[in-house]
DNA sequence: CACTCATATGTGCATTGACACATATATGCA
DNA sequence: TGCATATATGTGTCAATGCACATATGAGTG
């Protein structure tokens, strides 16, 4: 049950809505872990219940108004908790692989195509971190507390740099098959 | 449900018993796919009863029986099928980079020695693939339907390489904060 | 003789997750 | 007026997943 404590981990940077952290995880966080916005609603209820969140629905004019959600020192304290237990090896699922392991059976067309796509989607992706790490982390040294996600921002762009070289060179070897 | 397609492409290989592809699922082509044997044995029914599959009982002395599962025309024709379909973006799902965002909360003394834990099985992982690389395609060009694995193989050797690389300069960074 | 390991196939249950659907307000656009 | 979009919070449901448990045979080890 790990989406509560990424949920928890969101809150450590600021107080937000489930809205907020929806599209926070469509995009920052979102990187290392994906939830839907029914799920981080559920979430943060139980979180609630447990008392590791704290909730104050702010009114709004113009806007219906909205709930936000800050960690309390219970929920510190669960993180801290969380931290020590040993992490598993995140675990891949990726369809594309899976097809390349039975390359005579499937539509080697449709596979070019789709490694194409594969490799675009890497490279806006990468796009994106680079962005991220020229407006946030351009200025020398980063503060300490910013250095996890710095980190984390450079195990993105190592990811994105691996894939990419490797639809490239996937994308060659196809075409020579192709005729 | 791409673990049925999954066990499709084993079986494109040999035939197997859901005791085999459990054993398949967790060296082969388990690097890009996980599946327990719970799983594997009720996938293996429904494909059956769609037809993709076929099965005969081998009766054995000395051990259980074991019931071989081959692929069926129409199971081939499924595969084909499923390849002209578009890939999702494998998802990320990975504790370790979520601690980090949050690295002023958690136990750094524990976060090295995960990190540490980390480095370790990526080194290993990546010794697995030079061992395959090594001993199925040691010999110059690998025949065309071996080609996509020989191509997983490499991003599976680059991907752990990248992580290895990224998790010694990690380790050097949390060192020197230590004091 | 008990214990463990490898082979072999399953059931049952709880959790997780994805996805469609439901509801409400206000703005901008055609 | 109708439609899409952004904001905002949920419910209901089903498929996927993981994990503990159950069962059976025979070989090897202490």
């Amino acid at each position: 049950m790990a989406l509560s404590h990424a949920i928890l981990v969101c809150l450590t940077e600021r107080p937000m809505s489930g809205y907020d952290l929806a599209k926070f995880f469509d995009t920052s966080i979102g990187f290392f872990w994906k939830a839907t916005h029914p799920q981080i609603y559920r979430e943060l209820k139980k979180l609630g219940e447990q008392g590791h969140v704290t909730s104050i629905e702010e009114i709004q004019s113009g806007k219906p108004n909205r709930i936000a959600y800050s960690i309390t020192q219970s929920g510190k304290d669960a993180l801290k908790e969380w931290s020590r237990e040993p992490v598993a090896l995140p675990l891949i699922k990726d369809d594309l692989l899976v097809r390349l392991q039975a390359i005579e059976y499937v539509d080697k067309d449709a596979l070019r195509e789709q490694v194409a796509a594969r490799l675009e989607a890497h490279r806006e992706q990468l796009g994106q971190y680079y962005h991220i790490r020229d407006v946030r982390f351009s200025d020398g040294q980063p503060p300490a507390e910013d250095l996890g996600k710095l980190m984390g921002l450079e195990l993105g762009i190592q990811y994105e740099q691996g894939w990419i070289a490797w639809c490239e060179s996937v994308l060659q070897r196809l075409e020579k098959q192709k005729s």
